[in-house]
DNA sequence: ATAAAAACAAACTGATAGTCTGTTTGTCAA
DNA sequence: TTGACAAACAGACTATCAGTTTGTTTTTAT
């Protein structure tokens, strides 16, 4: 006799869980609802109560593991003085977290065309996005960090990049090198010169 | 009484030319084969006898684009002269033909997807990526572009750079802006200091 | 001219996302 | 406590659609 919140959220749990392990290991146009339900032991009524479609299911695992993501980077953050020290460490935390297989595959390789552009950069506005933006407004604004085109524009290439470097490294094995790139890159925004 | 190798690349050219145009406005999962079909004017044992299957036919369409892009890079790079102002005329047309939006979706967002990981970095080693690195590093060896880190992570860093830049204007409203911060970020690999 | 191969046609099959109708379980006011 | 209502769930059913199979037409090579 659970109250009904309860038994919301376990089951919700539960599909989102399963759905996230089979996303992860055989993306989602082959991951069958049939393979979600079983593996989460509950069955179509309820998942299509819980959630419009196939889609909607999917959007909630992005949202999980964007939640996850924002805990690892505040984290790291966390410790760092300044703000470019700061902006560094969020930056290689991003990266670190996004190289783990199962949320490249979801994270950044599905999720644009599953979700569709204007909700996938919905996702990226509602969470990691904003505190590079102004992670790199607040540098620049210090003077730590110099570019002349808008901060805005700005957060979008160097978030662009970031993304390049997971994408680019399907093994994870060239990580090291490809942290150390990403560092260099920060080095040329950090002396003068326009 | 057309040649063999006439009526093969008649009826491949229908199929490629109907799933380029439905792909673009509908995207690869809501494309059904049936409508490309139709589209093309072709049946399915036609479609299957030249295409192992949906995705193959995708990749065609890829292809072609690929390949339509190649030929805007060199048209612009062609009136240059110099390592640095080759690099930045080839990769604002990239930008340019990025930006289309039949480009964008196919390209942009639905190929990592529909290709995987593999096949899509293949595609773009085929393209237009030897021609990004090759540039950065003959602008590297000339002394025009300075960076700490490896010529190819630069190649990757810029090239995931390029493609936020198209990701992040939907409309391509903010397409002028979104050029300078392009011409912005190369200007900050111009002058030295490490 | 004829055999072999390439190109094409279309009916068919299996898988599967989403729907529909009905049942169980929890909630809350009287 | 009870009874009306709503939320949660169960499972059969349907429509769609990618891919297969089998058979036919057209081209090519001998």
């Amino acid at each position: 006799m659970a109250t009904n919140a309860q038994r919301r959220a376990q089951t919700r749990g539960c599909l989102i869980n399963a759905a996230r392990h089979l996303f992860a290991q055989q993306g989602y146009a082959h991951t069958s609802t049939e393979a979600i339900l079983s593996g989460a032991g509950v069955t179509r009524g309820a998942m299509y109560h819980h959630f419009r479609n196939k889609a909607e299911l999917f959007e909630a695992v992005c949202d999980l593991l964007s939640q996850d993501a924002m805990a690892a980077i505040h984290k790291a953050v966390a410790g760092q003085h300044g703000s470019l020290a700061s902006l560094k460490a969020g930056s290689l935390a991003w990266v670190d977290f996004m190289a783990r297989d199962d949320v490249r595959r979801i994270l950044v390789i599905e999720a644009p065309t599953v979700l569709g552009p204007e909700r996938w950069r919905e996702l990226d506005e509602r969470y990691s996005f904003p505190l590079l933006r102004e992670g790199i407004r607040e540098a620049m604004a210090e003077g730590a960090l110099h570019f002349s085109g808008s901060a805005d524009g700005l957060a979008i290439l160097l978030n662009g990049a970031m993304n390049a470097l997971v994408l680019n490294d399907p093994q994870g094995e060239h990580l090291p090198r490809r942290r150390q790139d990403l560092l260099a890159l920060f080095d040329r925004f950090s002396g003068a010169t326009p």
